[in-house]
DNA sequence: ATTAAACTTTCCTGTCAGGGGAAGGTAAAG
DNA sequence: CTTTACCTTCCCCTGACAGGAAAGTTTAAT
């Protein structure tokens, strides 16, 4: 199967399937003769199992990972069950971080009359810093 | 005053003051014998205006707005205001999804038994994708 | 059979916001 | 005067691809 078929049947882009091979993650059978790629339904598997995985917020690195898990047939589930709570942990943290954010952004909206008038309370907390607490990091 | 002592008292590392110099959002005098930077107290409140905007998820370029109409004496508020409650909606829209991706994750660790075992609901999960709708984008 | 369209390949550059480190010049302290 | 601690520019690296050029291949239409 050519590429395009095959990045069609993961939704993934041409550019990201071949990205994927360029870096080892799913590599196809390659004609020696005209080089191009060609795809197995185990390839295609593959794929979309990585394009979920990603679409889940988990790294490259992590889906190279996941994917030896997924290939290896004497797997505990242990192992992914850590990293998925360990994902999620992450995924808690950014949440808490963007919340304390919108809020303080929300209170500077609130308190800006947004008219013509030149004195805007959003400038200023942002250059006095004072009464402000903005998150540590983003 | 050096490069080092500014960057300490706008809470930036060297590396992303000399950006910030690079890419003509803050740039002091250049001192023309030996090149050495010399930052004055207005370019001290420019970095940590700069700093603090970054902090509450501005990109560079919508702190380069914002560094504009901080510096126009004649500015209206109304800008900042349009631009501070798009980027409110933008962290909400991003909080939805985040919260989505964090339920599916969980629900997936919950039904995981997390053993020896060798069969996985999770792997099995991003394999099949049945049952399952990750959200489009992350 | 020829040609044109529609694929495919590799390679290079760009994104965003800097980080890491080398080579070489300068300043401050002992 | 020497050592240490700065400073400068320059180039490559990050993650996860996207965009596009130049060149080869396959497929469909003529």
């Amino acid at each position: 199967m050519n590429i395009s078929t095959a990045a069609a049947k993961a939704s993934l882009t041409v550019k990201t399937v071949r990205y994927y091979d360029s870096i080892g993650l799913v590599s196809p059978y390659q004609n020696p003769q005209t080089g191009y790629r060609d795809y197995a339904e185990a390839d295609i598997a593959k794929l979309q199992f990585v394009g979920t995985a990603r679409r889940f917020n988990f790294s490259i690195e992590e889906c190279r990972e996941l994917l030896s898990l997924y290939e290896d047939k004497n797997r505990s589930s242990e192992t992914v069950k850590a990293l998925t709570v360990q994902k999620i942990t992450e995924i808690e943290d950014r949440l808490a971080e963007l919340t304390a954010l919108r809020d303080q952004l929300a209170h500077l909206a609130r308190s800006c009359h947004g008219d013509h008038r030149p004195d805007c309370p959003i400038l200023d907390a942002f250059s006095t810093r004072e009464g402000l607490s903005p998150p540590s990091s983003s």
